[in-house]
DNA sequence: ACCTGTGGCTGATCAC
DNA sequence: GTGATCAGCCAC
């Protein structure tokens, strides 16, 4: 064993049980009482055992008595106003306490200010309080792994498939596994009863942990069900055989939310990549698109000389040439494998420490999996629980902009790990943590984490690497998160002072570095929250300026030199451009670089922006030419001036709050409304703009980029070529504007 | 039913 | 036209 792995028999980070191989936990309602069922793999078998299960709701006495008491009642010791864990032996008698409770206090479950508290999920509430984890001892190549790709044809004359509709059929069903099996099974041999029929067969024989696809929950197994449903089949692909449960879910990673079918599979896990793309471009935002082709080509997982075929295409591509559809689905499928394997490894490291399933893990966020264990703590200690702070506003970290324009030479300090440090260094932490785990929690993450990566640079390549990159990157994510939790309303330790301080804290660290470097020969260029961009000094030695600027730093805070530049275009707030010693350019700012911008927008401005760090303004009026010319003649795709935006709500909450003059039209509503296509939250929707003149209602002009039809070419040249001018007349210098009116 | 935070910029829309 | 407001996206 390393000392990476020396954590693993750490009570608060992985539980207070160490049963080895449960693939998965699946509740059992019993008259006579609960019980789990428990998945436990060796080898290449799995067995199940059951035990009994006790759910449980903590709440005050009080509330206990509202709820007309229980059948078992332990007290909680500590300050916390919960401190009755009342035990019930079936999830119904639970559910009726928590109903009168609701009644009876005037707080609904869930409200953070609610003098009871019980999770909904029976398998969270039985992993929190037996300390059982998923894949102890497990490796992540040992899971069983089976990846799903459909293929559909839709009825003549429409775009999109629409299981209901008589006459869309699935064609092809594409499986594999973790070790490079594929089957595709084919409506060539098959008609579509029987590949549904062969499908559920497969999934039993082969026996998988998991299902893996792309969109699987908002595509895949809905349309394979609603197919099963009107063909009379009956996909049970539980591992007792039974048919899924599904119900209307919602997933959100950063500012975006969508609502997705969650399908539970007895036994099993359902991961979707589609998910853990959007959460891996949360962090890194270097996406253009979430679509399994533009994700696997991003990670070197496409497959070589790659057929594409337009989704409205398959299927008379199908009825010519069976054979290349196959081959369609197989690519899709060594892709989807590819995605999950880089994506999924450090889920499977998280869901080893968390009391959730692995398909849970993979939708929760970061503070609600710090919650978990400080909750699953607090319960093993038999310590009553508090309730969150009163949620109210405080400030965040300091920015500023100190020069604006192009400045050369410039170098940028970092302080690592800028909120966690301060939380350690001045010990800020939840008012309510008695018993100190909030902190503990936090330092063991990240001397577990420092071990890791110390392991990780110590690997060669292969799977050896890769396990320590996965697990330092599934502590990262936790780590990070700590701050946020404080001031997270729905923690259960939340508390805003902390949160404050430690932001007070930060900018306080900041304005001193900032006022240092000042008094020490260098000028600040832009500053956010916990990095510095400068022009060093130019007396003195750049080492012996460093190590000057550590010594005055204050305990427990390190920073690091990690970057130098050519040149930066320092533009506003959170907006700028660098130039490294490679060439290299560096855009960051929505903007400079916003989503919100069309493509030929965005080229545009990097042409420029490299123009200026360059010191090649003299060229660019012929670069605007050259745009120009291309926009009047036509000479791009319509991917290059469509805007591609995310709908944040469902079309029809969309049209209820226009209906009711709560807000604006808008041009992607608009256009999801008026689609065959059903549109829900979280798609995307890629428009452009049509018309004549420059000024335009864009919602009224706008059109799908799929419509787009490069022989008529209705794009509005005015309103693009508008778009253009003003783009060059904000960030061409002067100079460069006064010449082209000179022109 | 689900949810980590604050700060900043822009374009589109709409009331004035 | 102008300013206010909002949605969307981005930095950290």
């Amino acid at each position: 064993m390393t000392g990476a792995d020396a954590g693993v028999h750490d009570p608060v980070l992985y539980g207070a049980d160490d049963t080895p191989g449960l693939v998965a936990v699946e509740h059992l309602e019993r008259a006579g009482g609960d019980l789990m069922a428990l998945y436990r793999r060796r080898g290449r078998s799995v067995s199940v055992s059951r035990e009994p299960f006790e759910s449980f709701i903590v709440c005050s006495a009080e509330a206990l008595a509202a709820g007309g008491g229980a059948p078992r009642v332990e007290r909680l010791d500590g300050g916390g106003p919960l401190n009755r864990l009342a035990l019930f032996p079936t999830w119904k008698a639970r559910r009726r306490a928590l109903r009168r409770m609701s009644e009876e206090t005037g707080f609904t479950a869930g409200t953070p200010q609610s003098p009871y508290w019980s999770p909904n999920d029976p398998v969270q509430q039985f992993l929190m309080r037996s300390g059982h984890t998923l894949m102890l001892g497990l490796a992540f190549e040992d899971l069983e792994r089976m990846q799903v790709d459909i293929e559909c044809a839709t009825s003549e004359g429409y775009t999109f498939c629409n299981p209901e509709r008589d006459g869309d059929r699935i064609i092809a069903i594409g499986l594999g596994d973790g070790r490079g099996w594929t089957t595709v099974l084919s409506g060539a041999d098959l008609d579509e009863k029987g590949l549904l029929e062969r499908f559920a067969e497969l999934v039993a024989e082969r026996d998988p942990d998991v299902l893996e696809g792309h969109n699987i929950f908002n595509f895949d197994l809905p349309y394979l069900f609603c197919r099963a449903e009107r063909l009379g089949v009956r996909l049970g692909l539980g591992r007792d055989g039974s048919v899924p449960a599904r119900r209307a879910s919602r997933f959100s990673v950063g500012d975006r939310t969508m609502s997705y079918e969650r399908f539970s599979i007895r036994g099993r896990h359902v991961v979707d990549t589609l998910f853990l793309v959007q959460a891996y471009d949360a962090v890194h935002r270097v996406l253009s698109g979430y679509g399994l082709k533009e994700a696997a080509a991003h990670f070197g997982l496409s497959a070589p000389e790659r057929t594409f075929i337009p989704g409205h295409r398959i299927g008379e591509t199908f009825a010519r040439d069976p054979g290349t559809v196959c081959r369609y689905v197989q690519d899709d499928v060594a892709e989807t494998r590819g995605l999950a394997e880089v994506l999924s490894r450090s889920v499977f490291l998280q869901a080893r420490m968390l009391p959730f399933s692995y398909q849970t893990v993979c939708v929760r966020g970061a503070a609600a999996k710090i919650d978990a264990l400080m909750i699953r703590e607090y319960l093993r200690q038999g310590r009553a629980l508090p309730r969150p702070d009163v949620p109210r506003a405080f400030a965040g970290g300091y920015t500023d902009l100190f020069a604006e324009g192009v400045v050369r030479d410039v170098h940028h300090v970092d302080v690592r790990s800028l909120y966690p440090s301060l939380m350690l260094a001045r010990r800020i932490r939840p008012g309510t943590d008695e018993l100190d785990v909030f902190l503990n929690l936090l330092d063991r993450l990240r001397t577990v984490r420092l071990d890791a990566k110390r392991a990780m640079d110590r690997a060669r390549r292969g799977e050896r690497r890769r396990y320590y990159a996965a697990l330092q990157g599934a502590f990262k994510i936790l780590i990070n998160a700590f701050y946020g939790y404080l001031g997270f309303a729905q923690a259960r330790f939340s508390d805003f002072g902390a949160a404050e301080q430690v932001t007070q804290a930060g900018r306080n660290l900041l304005v001193c570095m900032i006022d240092w470097l000042k008094a020490h020969g260098a000028q600040p260029v832009e500053i956010d929250t916990d990095g510095i961009y400068f022009v060093p000094p130019r007396t003195g030695g750049r080492e012996a300026f460093r190590s000057a600027f550590r010594k005055a730093l204050p305990e427990g805070i390190e920073v690091e030199f990690d970057g130098e530049y050519e040149a930066m275009f320092s533009y506003k707030m959170k907006n700028y451009a660098l130039l490294t010693p490679d060439g290299e350019l560096v855009v960051k700012g929505g903007a400079l670089r916003s989503r919100g911008l069309e493509p030929f927008q965005r080229d545009f401005l990097e042409d420029l922006l490299r123009l200026r760090l360059e010191g090649r303004e003299g060229e660019l009026p012929a670069l605007k030419a050259r745009y120009e010319t291309a926009l009047r003649e036509g000479n791009w795709p319509v991917e290059k001036f469509a805007k591609t935006e995310t709908l944040q709500e469902s079309p029809d909450a969309y049209a209820a709050k226009v209906g009711a003059g709560k807000c604006g039209r808008r041009a992607a509503y608009e256009l999801a409304l008026a689609s065959e296509r059903d549109y829900r939250a979280g798609d995307q929707v890629a428009y452009y703009v049509t018309g004549e003149t420059r000024r335009v209602a864009v919602h009224e002009k706008a059109k799908l980029a799929a419509d787009w039809n490069p022989a008529q070419r209705d794009e509005n040249t005015a309103y693009y070529l508008a778009k253009l001018d003003a783009l060059y007349r904000k960030f061409a210098p002067e100079s460069a504007n006064q010449e082209e009116l000179a022109l």
